[in-house]
DNA sequence: GCCGTTTTCGGCCCGACTGTTTTCAGTCG
């Protein structure tokens, strides 16, 4: 059992609480949730080393309920909730402006247990009848359900991130601002997000509303305030625009960024210091005195910390690393110096080497890799043996004719196959500058199997890069199984990277795992695996991952040097 | 149900917007 699955069934649990009026338990059973999700180990290895309680947020009743889900499959206690709620109310929360008081009226005053139900009740306008209810509240839900079944789910960061920028831009020509930065999920840089979230700062804020709902994109206001407002773009995507003075600035930045936990705990300490800390700034509970807000730096000084980035902000041991002096110095954008995944037209790719290389020096790089498939993967124009030589030669030659004004290094993406073999002969893998080694096929393999495959890979000798290590599909795809710890040693013990494949709907490593592989002493390489010239600015998606996983500069070989860079390959492969 | 220099009980973040309200509940973030 996977820690999303455990965490799943205690949303579900949260949820029939919720549905039931019980107070406290549906938070803790989220948070519970949440911290099991994004744990950086297996929880069957948990259960089975007897550490479930060293999880926060879970106390002996949730821990007892981990260990019978882990070890049986079941829960007796859902189980249980499910029988003492209709079954499809849980599927109405899942409507905006639908919570689990007008779920509960909406099932005992009219036998409503179903969205199906609900969208024909709504079309019949029997709700408006209901103590409470009215047109407005009719016509909101029919909204709801509506936008529910057009989107439903959460947009990728590489999508999300440009939509947001467009808006800024917007509303910075719209209105001479003080401040303004995206906020919310998008800020912290996770790899999907549920909306976009748009903070302002400035002396009128309220005057930025008008411009805000004007945005040609925008579809439909879903609310329009003073000092928060809320629009629907086409394509579904909600976008939400809060707006303080510029003395508030820095306060709203973090309460909108969040996480949620991490805002949590910081008003947790602030409670103790006797302040009270809200998206305006941060107060003295007794005399109502501002202490701090106007920057985001000011604020977490105020309460003793550090300033943390905001791909840190998830309550995961930041703050006890502020504390100690250990918060990592993120890697940053002007860091990388180079990509290491590039497709040409030699196989699947769009453009030629030469595009590539003019490309990679206009980002700024000193070096970019030339990756094309290998020979099993026909279906993406895999590279025979011969067509590689060829192909290093004519990298060789235009270097020599340095026309190129920078170093485009050699290399393959070669296929990984079933019995965990190289599709290229060592003694042309030799000859590359770098060797990415990827999975391609047989996806659906055995946990055992395939991790005993990628470790065979991994420890050849003739691998530089793990390629998509977990080959998921965001969204699309799940990763195959793979013991991440196992494969983690292997490459820390033959000096393998792991790669950050910053395709936006790979993003692979994912967080998670990049802070594994640090903990693990594995370095890791970003590369974007473009296919077009215009996808090596997916470089970005790549760095915001390897942030949120924790990474500083050391930790990612795309800051070396060129120089540096081909020592360090050389070196170890024989 | 969790948690603790307010510690084994009594708290649990705080505020905006909406709709249907004569003063506030519900939802959301």
């Amino acid at each position: 059992m996977e820690n999303a699955d455990v965490a799943e069934v205690f949303y579900e649990v949260a949820d029939l609480l919720d549905l039931q009026d019980v107070s406290f338990k549906p938070v803790a059973y989220r948070r519970a949730a949440r911290n099991i999700e994004s744990l950086d180990e297996d929880i069957t290895k948990l259960v089975d080393e007897g550490r479930v309680r060293d999880i926060p947020g879970v106390g002996e009743a949730i821990a007892d309920k981990v260990e019978e889900l882990v070890r049986t499959g079941r829960l007796g206690y859902l189980e249980k909730l499910r029988s003492q709620v209709p079954p499809g109310l849980v599927e109405l929360l899942r409507v905006p402006d639908v919570g689990p008081k007008t779920a509960r009226v909406l099932h005992s005053e009219l036998g409503i247990s179903s969205l199906e139900e609900l969208k024909q009740a709504v079309g019949a306008h029997r709700l408006r009848g209901l103590k409470g209810f009215g047109e407005k509240t009719e016509e909101r839900i029919l909204q709801g359900i509506a936008a529910l079944e057009a989107k439903g789910q959460r947009t990728l960061l590489g999508e999300a991130l440009p939509i947001a920028e467009a808006y800024l831009e917007y509303l910075k020509s719209a209105k001479s601002l003080d401040r303004i930065s995206i906020a919310g999920s998008l800020r912290r840089g996770r790899e999907t997000v549920g909306d976009i979230d748009i903070v302002v700062g400035d002396d009128e804020p309220a005057a930025i509303m008008d411009a805000f709902v004007s945005y040609p994109e925008v579809q439909d206001v879903l609310m329009k305030g003073p000092t928060r407002s809320s629009v629907r773009l086409r394509g579904g995507l909600q976008v939400d625009l809060r707006a303080v003075e510029t003395r508030s600035w820095g306060a709203a930045l973090c309460y909108l960024t969040g996480s949620k936990e991490h805002n949590v705990y910081m008003r947790r300490v602030g409670v103790e210091m006797g302040l009270k800390l809200n998206e305006y700034g941060l107060f003295e509970r007794a005399s109502g005195k501002m202490v701090a807000g106007k920057t985001e730096e000011e604020l977490y000084e105020a309460l003793g910390f550090g300033y943390i980035e905001p791909e840190l902000r998830e309550n995961s041991g930041e703050f006890d690393a502020s504390k100690k002096g250990a918060l990592p110095e993120l890697v940053k954008p002007g860091d990388i110096k180079g990509d290491f995944h590039v497709h040409t037209d030699w196989s699947d790719g769009a453009n030629s080497i030469p595009d590539v290389a003019r490309a990679a020096s206009d980002r700024g790089y000193e070096f970019v890799a030339v990756t094309d498939h290998s020979q099993s993967l026909k279906i993406a124009g895999g590279l025979s043996p011969e067509k590689l030589r060829q192909q290093i030669s004519e990298i060789r030659k235009l270097e020599s004719a340095s026309k190129l004004g920078i170093r485009v290094l050699a290399g393959t993406e070669v296929d990984i196959k079933a019995d965990g073999s190289l599709d290229f002969p060592p003694s042309l893998l030799k000859d590359l500058d770098i060797v990415i080694g990827s999975v391609h096929s047989r996806f659906k393999m055995e946990k055992a199997e395939m991790t005993k495959r990628v470790v065979r890979a991994v420890e050849s000798g003739q691998m530089d890069i793990l390629g998509h290590p977990t080959g998921r599909l965001i969204g699309e795809r799940a990763a195959y199984q793979l013991d991440m710890q196992q494969v983690l040693q292997a490459a820390r013990s033959s000096g393998v990277l792991m790669e950050i494949n910053s395709f936006p709907n790979r993003l692979d490593l994912g967080d998670i795992h990049c802070r594994m592989a640090k903990e693990a002493g594995v370095r890791v390489a970003i590369g974007t695996d473009s296919h077009h010239v215009e996808h090596m600015g997916y470089m970005r998606l790549g760095v915001i991952t390897a942030r949120r996983g924790w990474l500083e500069r050391g930790d990612v070989l795309n800051t070396s040097r060129v120089g540096d860079l081909l020592r360090t390959l050389k070196g170890r492969r024989p």
